[in-house]
DNA sequence: CTTGACAGGTGTACAGCGTACACCTACTGT
DNA sequence: ACAGTAGGTGTACGCTGTACACCTGTCAAG
């Protein structure tokens, strides 16, 4: 009998497959690739996940268990913008988790747990329930730590000369503003402008609009 | 010879792609299910897109071009706020483009020009390019007419007694902030409760601290 | 009038995907 | 000792996008 190698379970094929995305991006999540690389069948993934569907769910848990719970003793607004940036942080060690989670349409029980939580800061703070079901409609993904940046105005080649002057003719607003100010690249999660200053500047337009609106009293 | 059916063109195809988006879904937009649709075989399409990616890119383009033009003689807050609940309108028209949207990562030089043009709305109002460059940012694809919403919190299958007695012990703010107050289904885009009246509530909410940036002077 | 290029539709084929289903094997509780 | 079961295997199916060779009708040039 050769050294037989460890056991599967769910958490080992989880771990993996979250490596495996970190490591090679989530094209590499395929339930052949994941299973070659823990040196196993593909059929044999199912023993422990039901499906591809059910072990994106998972490493999307794995990615939102690594949010750091609300801090007490922290405004609510501090504390929502301290957990929102550690969100953040995560997102920027996992990139492939930002489109994982723009492709479910149903949120696991974990998730539900963190929307829960997120929730309860802003109930605990004294917001009104209509105030805080509207906050967290117009946080959206930023709840999860990134923003939906559609396309990569920052593009990683250079563009030839002649590309560039075409660009300033056809676009030339488009070129004022991308050109203005460079974004740090170690800070942007997937494609995108999606940068820590951006973030952080559109997340606190966001907290001063709630926080002028809960002091008006606003109830519905 | 037969009745010989019109030919193909590129513009034939992409109206009979969005038109079985429209009527299906996304999903049903195969290669081979799209030239059923024509009555063709399935390479016979290649002759009019690269591949599918081209194809999606030339539906979003037909979308996108349903926008409204900007309209001339409005403040900017006006101008902007018009073209955005433009976008919106034609975003219930064809739900499917906002996923398809989601997961392109290059625009095209159609929607390239739809954000050209928005962004002169800002210049043109005197907007710095800075501010401007944020704000564009921080409107993400709310440009193109809906938030991400990245789950469906108000389930369309009504939920048995115990999963609700369940949801209420283990997610109570959840429970309460969903349970306020109802969306509108004829108004959302996609899954989630992006319905109307959120969406202009962020909307203001956004052009509100926009407005008051600019007013200060904003610059940098 | 012929000829040759070419645009456009066809047919076959391949690699990759998720996964259903039958099987086999080793361990466990009675 | 035996049955049950958890977990890994092998085969196979239908689906996807698309490469490549082919054929056919139209049209312009010699």
């Amino acid at each position: 009998m050769p050294a037989r190698r460890e056991q599967l379970n769910r958490d080992r094929v989880l771990a993996a497959a979250v490596a495996l995305a970190d490591a090679e991006g989530a094209d590499a999540v395929s339930m052949r690739g994941l299973a070659q690389r823990l040196g196993v069948v593909p059929m044999a993934l199912y023993k422990h996940v039901a499906n591809k569907d059910e072990l994106l769910d998972g490493m999307i848990d794995a990615v939102v268990l690594e949010i750091e719970a609300p801090v007490d003793g922290l405004d609510w607004r501090s504390a929502v913008r301290r957990r929102i940036l550690s969100a953040r942080t995560v997102l920027l060690r996992h990139p492939w988790a930002r489109r994982a989670m723009e492709s479910k349409t149903t949120p696991t029980p974990i998730v539900l747990a963190y929307m829960d939580s997120t929730i309860g800061i802003f109930l605990g703070g004294g917001l009104s329930v209509d105030l805080t079901h509207h906050v967290m409609h117009a946080l959206g993904s930023r709840i999860y730590g990134f923003t939906q940046e559609l396309y990569d105005t920052t593009p990683a080649i250079e563009i030839p000369p002649e590309v560039a002057q075409f660009m300033a003719m056809q676009f030339p607003n488009i070129v004022a503003v991308v050109t203005s100010s460079p974004h740090d690249p170690g800070s942007v999660v997937g494609p995108g402008c999606d940068d820590q200053f951006e973030f952080e500047f559109t997340l606190d337009l966001f907290l001063d609009g709630v926080e002028r609106l809960h002091h008006k009293g606003w109830h519905s």
